[in-house]
RNA sequence: GUGCCUGUAGCUCAACGGCAGAGCGCCUGACUGUGGCUCAGGAGGUUGUGGGUUCGAGACCCAUCAGGCACCCCA
């Protein structure tokens, strides 16, 4: 029998340092979301395996199964739009369309971890249920623009991409469907192994080479959004779905930047292929070059999924914010509060017969909206105290003794720079009321480096 | 799931097949209303785990677990 101290592979613990980082980004999200009327929902983490099966394409090798124990068979969810999709099937007749959703939380998936990739990994979804508008998928942008930014990063892109162009792509290169989907995997990999790999993964899988040329020149066209589209409206010419996705697109970056989504935000990337099977229309990740991190978040349309389960097409926009990267990639750039502790200030215990009075003082500052720590050795020695307090990075400490209490004053000590002052008890809570919103400021990102089109070599 | 690299004190890392160490951190004191800095002492290890080779294994071999990198794929 193991007795072994071990988490599971995968699947991490987070300790308060972490899990303050990771409350800051989660908060941040949140207020973002609601900010553009996207309500709260959450669905359990089990499923019934038959509800995930047949929607996410070929991972669905990487789902955890397993029977509970009336023998049912269940599987930890992969995503959180696949319960989405199940639980507007479920409450059709409650929810009112369009709806805007968010839901933060656990998924599951059975990879082998590395850099970005955890086996436990969660994710802050938001969607845009039973609208086909354009518009929807602009809101999209506008919300995941606005929320890595409030999070503080300085320099990502938004790529974008249609399915209906990676089809007209590889229709007009004169691929048939089996072989298309071969294509999409090497194209998409463009920015890691490059042009010249692309077209060594093309030739591979058998494309003949004008059709290898014709493809690395779409996937490579270069310039603003309008620019590219453009040129690809005009190579696409004769591809009607291709052509309608284009200008799809086009409306959706119009809308964009109607909600001050600014120009460099985006990029058009006709590589962009993303993995899950269920995107139908328009589909973006955020990148960010510094660190290297994949992407920070993935999303798309996807008009027929909950269709599987409603048995009636609701078309649906959405996308998925990455927090493990997000917190691996703040936590490298060194983002996020500066504060590696929750208490701003530890109440001190003078001795034994002081404690009521220190007790007392911190239960008011509590009261005042304060995040108060005590000591709670009255006979612990002072200086103890203090360390204590500046081992756990609490930037003040509170000292009430004989003297203070026959004044009616507190001694506020900032532990960082070791000064201290008697300050009437009176003017405690705003004293540190003005020093605790500046502590908790978070920091932004120094820089995430220039990132726009890839390095070209 | 495949290949490669790594695993030694709380942390970062040393140690030719021959007595397991350093720095930082931690504990005690110098410091009797005050932390940090300095100084003096001190504690802390079945070398991830289980086998094997050897007179002798932290080191070599096998297995296993965990972490990293490259595939694969994705947030």
């Amino acid at each position: 029998m193991s007795n072994r101290v071990q988490n599971i592979r995968g699947m991490r613990d987070h300790l308060p340092p972490a899990m303050i980082l990771r409350q800051y980004i989660i908060d941040t999200l949140t207020s973002v979301f609601e900010r553009y009327g996207f309500e709260p929902l959450q669905t359990p983490i089990v499923e019934y395996a038959e509800t995930l099966d047949g929607k996410i394409g070929d991972d669905e090798k990487l789902i955890y199964r397993f029977e509970d124990h009336g023998g049912r068979k269940v599987a930890l969810r992969y995503d959180q739009t696949v319960p989405l999709a199940r639980v507007v099937a479920q409450y059709q007749g409650r929810l009112l369309f369009p709806w805007r959703r968010y839901a933060i939380g656990q998924s599951y998936r059975g990879e082998r971890p590395g850099r970005g990739r955890y086996r436990e990994l969660w994710q802050a979804d938001i969607d845009i249920v039973g609208s086909a508008s354009p518009l929807a998928d602009a809101e999209i942008l506008a919300v995941l623009t606005d929320a890595l930014t409030a999070l503080g990063f300085t320099s990502f892109t938004t790529l974008i991409s249609h399915r209906q162009i990676l089809g007209g792509i590889a229709r007009v290169s004169g691929l048939d469907n089996a072989a298309a989907s071969n294509i999409y995997r090497a194209i998409d990999k463009l920015d890691k192994i490059g042009i010249d790999g692309v077209r060594n993964d093309l030739l591979q899988s058998g494309v003949n080479a004008a059709a290898a040329e014709r493809i690395l020149a779409l996937i490579n066209l270069q310039g603003d959004a309008d620019e590219v589209l453009n040129a690809l409206a005009q190579q696409l010419q004769g591809d009607e779905r291709a052509l309608q996705a284009i200008d799809n697109v086009r409306s959706i970056i119009d809308y964009a930047r109607a909600m001050g989504v600014p120009e460099e935000r985006i990029v058009i990337a006709p590589r962009l292929a993303r993995g899950l099977s269920y995107y139908t229309g328009a589909v973006f990740e955020s990148i960010i070059q510094n660190p290297p991190m994949g992407s920070l978040l993935g999303g798309g349309r996807y008009d027929d999924l909950i269709g599987m389960f409603a048995g009636r097409s609701i078309p649906t926009v959405g996308l998925a914010f990455g927090i493990e990267r997000l917190h691996d990639v703040m936590e490298e750039l060194g983002m996020g509060p500066a504060s590696r502790t929750i208490a701003v200030a530890l109440v001190t215990l003078f001795n034994p017969n002081m404690a009521t009075e220190s007790l007392r003082l911190a239960q008011e500052l509590r009261r005042a909206g304060l995040l108060i720590e005590t000591a709670l050795d009255p006979s612990e020695k002072l200086g103890k105290q203090l360390q204590y307090a500046n081992r756990r990075g609490i930037p003040y400490a509170l000292v009430i003794g004989p003297d203070e209490l026959a004044r009616g004053e507190v001694v506020v000590k900032d532990l960082r720079s070791g000064e201290q002052q008697s300050v009437a008890r009176s003017a405690v809570v705003s004293q540190l009321r003005a020093v605790a919103d500046a502590w908790r400021t978070p920091r932004t990102a120094h820089d995430q480096g220039g990132m726009h089109e890839r390095q070209t070599s």
